[in-house]
DNA sequence: CCGATTTGGTTAACATGTTCACGATCTACA
DNA sequence: TGTAGATCGTGAACATGTTAACCAAATCGG
């Protein structure tokens, strides 16, 4: 159970000068992750501000426009990534200003459907060209190349989990 | 209140074939981002809840940990990727649970300097084993070369925004 | 030496992250 | 066909994200 004690890390060259093995933050993905994340953001929230909307409620607005058709709660949160009672709240909020509509399943009366109202509609049209302005930017400083790639290798980073995580829940 | 009797399906005007500019979602790289760092959290975040702690507390401990010296609360933010005012929520939690010391600068009345406290120091070294052999985990799934490489990507990213934000202001 | 400005850190207020639990369905199946 | 169990969405509770306001201490300009 216990092996860690006088285990020479051979993989990055040793923390600080202790002995105890931990990766430095430089080198932890999802660090990394979280902070090219916050760096793209910034190029972002600003637009967002200005139009009164957050990140999320932004998310939930382009997923439902990219959608042909009204979505269920759950499919919204998985394609927004957005808990469901963080969604829930989400929602509230954007019925009550009037971007969304919401409807009810025929068949299955816990399921509510989820659309953009034509407020919403309009204001998302209103908001994507700047949105895809600003894209663009990181894009020609990036690399158009270099950002596609990297975009796969995100891709197949959340999809390789799916499994992982089950493995280390059995290993527990 | 009052349900929608019957609804057309038109709801929402713009299908994905329409004129509009609007990048995927799965297109995104703020989203795929999150999308990815999602995925990995998912394997550590059952370690951290084994411990009661946050992933936030979690990265103070870590940068804490990988300092030689005490740390202003500044420097432990930037190094933490978290706002001052929630860092300022987390250390007074850290410290009525006894995990970090707070000192005081000498020539700086302003200025407080944080520092591990033994017990902290303790809990970091019983977590750390652990999280690393959840690291490699991943690190063998996704391919440690492959990984590297991604690394110093999201490294790239993280630094070449902060002169590109600028120009977005300017602009605006 | 002093007032104006800047800086470090916290508080406030609102929105979301996250886990747990609940209530209302719906489904399986004995 | 009734009921245990699964599913959908939401409410509650606590922690953080995020912006703005604020206080106190430090620095700048005159």
């Amino acid at each position: 159970m216990n092996r860690l004690s006088s285990v020479p890390d051979r993989v990055s060259p040793a923390p600080s000068e202790s002995a105890l093995p931990m990766r430095p933050l430089s080198e932890s993905l999802p660090i990394m992750l979280l902070r090219a994340r916050e760096a793209t953001m910034r190029l972002f929230r600003p637009m967002l501000a200005d139009y009164d909307l957050t990140e999320q409620q932004w998310r939930v607005l382009r997923a439902l426009r990219a959608a042909t058709e009204p979505l269920e709660v759950n499919e919204l949160a998985e394609q927004s990534i957005l808990w469901t009672p963080s969604l829930s709240r989400i929602l509230a909020k954007l019925a009550s200003d009037g971007l969304i509509t919401r409807s009810s399943h025929h068949s299955d009366q816990r399921r509510s459907l989820i659309a953009l109202s034509p407020e919403g509609a309009a204001l998302v049209a209103t908001i994507a060209p700047e949105s895809e302005r600003r894209y663009n930017a990181i894009e020609t400083e990036y690399g158009s190349e270099r950002l596609k790639h990297l975009l796969v290798e995100l891709h197949d980073l959340a999809q390789l989990e799916a499994s992982l995580d089950d493995d280390a829940e059995a290993a527990s």
